[in-house]
DNA sequence: GCTTAAGTTATCATATATGATAACAGGGGC
DNA sequence: GCCCCTGTTATCATATATGATAACTTAAGC
């Protein structure tokens, strides 16, 4: 029997209920998964889109990655976005 | 008679039209405009915004200057907006 | 089972954002 | 006029994000 990390991972996240309290824990994991989606959206695999951001697929994937510790700038969400055929909007809304 | 630019950049930005095209032209300007306004809702000056983030207001001048020609981290904007009582939210929306 | 495609992880080099300090500019109040 | 408050700018040190390369995993196809 191996380790089930990501078993368990997987399973968790197939559960709606436990798929919003995951978006809802950590803001950072929400992006990853945007970030995910718009790509496939897109029909692009991390290194087609490495390669139009003139980059190579591992910083993609260092991206996307939810166990990234790295906070990635503006820009660099900004050209993953427009790269994908999306534009990138931020709102800052008032806490309760 | 003094230089101008910074009366024409007053002048300009007390047009709404101008404030229009100059907000679309780069959302990065717009970010600017937007971080000034949340701290000035919060009533806030950049030296009390700065030490409540453990830094120091000319950090804060370049974080919020039009000028200024960095690409803020994700957890940058993130920590200012939740310092002064926002929080950040990110939209993806197809181009056209 | 082998091969290929897609994604991951580790590592290092480089670029850039952030922190700190100091000096300066402008405005308002007195 | 002189302060004080607020924000700006320049500079340097440090932290961190990004780029590049290589090796690895996993799944799918045959």
């Amino acid at each position: 029997m191996r380790p089930s990390l990501k078993d368990f991972k997987k399973k968790a996240l197939a559960n709606p209920e436990v798929e919003k309290e995951y978006l809802d824990l950590a803001p950072a994991y929400a992006l990853r998964k945007q970030l995910i989606e718009i790509r496939k959206n897109a029909g692009l695999t991390q290194e087609e889109l490495a390669e139009i951001l003139h980059t190579k697929k591992s910083n993609i994937s260092r991206l996307e990655n939810v166990n990234s510790k790295i906070s990635p700038t503006l820009s660099t969400i900004e050209e993953y976005a427009k790269a994908v055929g999306y534009k990138l909007q931020l709102q800052f809304v008032p806490q309760h």
